[in-house]
DNA sequence: GTTAGCATGTAAGGAGTTACATGATTTT
DNA sequence: AAAATCATGTAACTCCTTACATGCTAAC
């Protein structure tokens, strides 16, 4: 999750991790807030798995062999990049299909990086998603039938409001799916198509 | 988090295990999953802090000493029940008030006890919820107007869903705050309304 | 009589958080 | 020159999941 989120955006361009943590926050319209504890960890993996390197520090004129933490002196900056074998550490993630994609931890980021991924997965994702959500929605629709009557005013309010989220939500899947149709139709190729969807 | 759906069911009625996972995930909506792994564990300390005990187990006849397991031998459903400091913890649970309440993990439990909670502190965290939902979409209004043209058109269209859906729960939580109110108004006691709000 | 679902649990580990520790830069 | 905010990192911990291991009970 955190990994894609962090190739993606390096991979428009190099940022400090101070600055990589607000995008990311951002991105996902922060509903997840990302501390530090779990972003520089993360840095620092992806740097010894050689998916990212560290830019030139600003502050430091002292040359810094690749795994020597600035741990003393003057600090600066530390600015992340995407090293060749990141770029394509990320298309692979962008090409994964299995069903995790459509779990919600997941389908926000994923979603995030749409204009990044093949047409044809575009739809295979949002087609599974709606499904995992419809299936959430028949669930509470069956649990609101049964308990009905049975569960106090909250409890029903709780759920009813549960039901109205979910069923909005199948309904913008379903407007997406029906325009990523609609954009397929006269473009049988897999780029994405640039253009500028107007309200 | 947990605790509180546990001991909020166990209030209602002794249940075993298995039975208890499936009305956690029904009170949520299914929107957490609640593995058995996560259960039992869970239910091992409470059993140890002494708020909850362990019924007769079904199918064995010997009289079990408070902590030895069933290990070996005939399993019959464990059937976990309230004890007095249960019940004393649970509400104490429902009669904190700190701001950790509002927040995305912890609501949603709160609000299916609602009907046990102070009418009062009802009021205090509903309005608490609101300030905090409030503020996450005027963040999201930032950044929409910050990178409206750009960023990709599905960027802006999940950014637009967030944003259209928590403006959908602050206007539910402002129903319910109002007619929180108008509950209080007549009845300046502290007990629930009992009554049947129709509709 | 075998499959499906009910039922209980443990061990290992993933994915994050909070709290801490430190220092640089910008604003007032 | 004090306060705010930018910036980087670690250690300990929380809360949960997955995978495993086991056995009972009803239905086909």
């Amino acid at each position: 999750m955190l990994d894609m989120a962090i190739l993606g955006l390096l991979a428009e361009t190099p940022l400090h991790g101070y600055e990589l943590r607000k995008r990311v926050v951002s991105l996902l319209g922060g509903f997840r807030a990302l501390s530090y504890g779990s972003l520089y960890p993360a840095l620092r993996r992806m740097r010894e798995q050689g998916w990212i390197t560290v830019q030139e520090p600003v502050g430091t004129s002292a040359a810094l062999p690749a795994d020597a933490p600035a741990l003393t002196g003057k600090r600066g900056k530390v600015v992340y990049a995407l090293t060749a074998d990141g770029k394509e550490h990320f298309q692979e993630l962008l090409g994964e299909a299995g069903p995790e994609a459509w779990e919600d931890e997941r389908f926000d980021v994923r979603f995030a990086f749409f204009a990044q991924t093949d047409a044809e997965l575009r739809l295979h994702i949002l087609e599974g998603r709606r499904r995992r959500v419809e299936q959430r929605r028949d669930g509470l629709r069956a649990a609101l039938a049964r308990t009905r009557q049975r569960v106090d005013h909250y409890t029903l309010e709780l759920q009813q409001h549960g039901l109205d989220s979910v069923d909005r939500e199948v309904r913008w899947l379903s407007e997406l799916i029906d325009s990523e149709r609609v954009g397929q139709q006269h473009d049988t190729s897999r780029t994405t198509p640039t253009g500028g969807h107007s309200s």
